[in-house]
DNA sequence: AAAAATACGACAATTGTAATCGGATTTCCA
DNA sequence: TGGAAATCCGATTACAATTGTCGTATTTTT
């Protein structure tokens, strides 16, 4: 299916939570009791999202979340990277133990579907947290 | 994850075999060890395929599928949507048991991602299976 | 020191995908 | 007319990935 994974649903509903709070310091807490989502799950998906830059924790008492840069500096794409790893649109495409797809030969099909991906990744990539903000 | 399921890979490279050899009936005993997709799975695919009529189907002995219009008539979208029924990019928007998602109310959060899934589906309608063979 | 938060590894539950099985039907051809 | 080769289709199993939980450690403020 051509549908986001709930750890990118959360994560794009808690960017657009801590965007809309740009002044303070939102926890993972409220952010779970304001939006239903399962707190640990949220937390672990923040965290991934710390990770890689998109926000900024403070830990401890009074912690929380901020962004680390503005909405219109992050992209869908950038949210998807840094909540799954592996971005290709067919699973062949994907090397596994090094190896790539027993079809590869005579597969017509790779040029074409790299083109699609890199289409459907253009437009993830022009899609900014902002917009998602100011809906 | 923005990833194909197997049914649809399996489903694409078909039609693309099928595609490739159009002055002959294609059984799915051979696409199916051509390509080396389990057979039985990629019957079910192509059955589907059938029913959606993208592919006509001659049963019998030298049965096998044809396709039921011009490659250049068939989007990637028609095949995704033969597919599988609910193409929605997010959990949230499919209905369950009639009821719609719980955080509507406070979710600013729909109206931008039904822009995003229309860009998308936008580019899958635009590319045919004419395209994908030839890469 | 206590409270409230993040950090993190390991685990369990759930779900959806992928694959298989058993049998029925259609069609061709010897 | 009977067997071989194909589609058809419901039911079921097997598997993998996603999703969610638990327990504990660490950080920070008061
Ligand atoms: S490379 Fe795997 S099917 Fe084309
Ligand atoms: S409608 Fe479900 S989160 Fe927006």
């Amino acid at each position: 299916m051509i549908k986001f994974s709930r750890k990118i649903e959360y994560g794009i509903l808690a960017l657009q939570y801590i965007a809309l709070n740009p002044e303070r310091v939102v926890s993972a807490k409220e952010i779970s009791e304001r939006l239903g989502i399962p707190f640990e799950f949220l937390s672990k998906t923040l965290q991934q999202l710390m990770k890689k830059n998109l926000i900024i924790s403070q830990q401890g008492l009074k912690g929380g979340y901020v962004l680390s840069k503005k909405a219109k500096d992050i992209s869908l794409m950038d949210v998807i990277n840094a909540l799954e790893g592996n971005a290709s649109i067919v699973e062949c495409f994907i090397l596994k133990n090094g190896l790539s797809c027993e079809r590869l030969e005579n597969c017509s099909i790779r040029n074409p579907m790299t083109k699609i991906q890199s289409k459907l990744t253009k437009v993830l990539n022009a899609t900014t947290l902002e917009e998602v903000v100011n809906g």
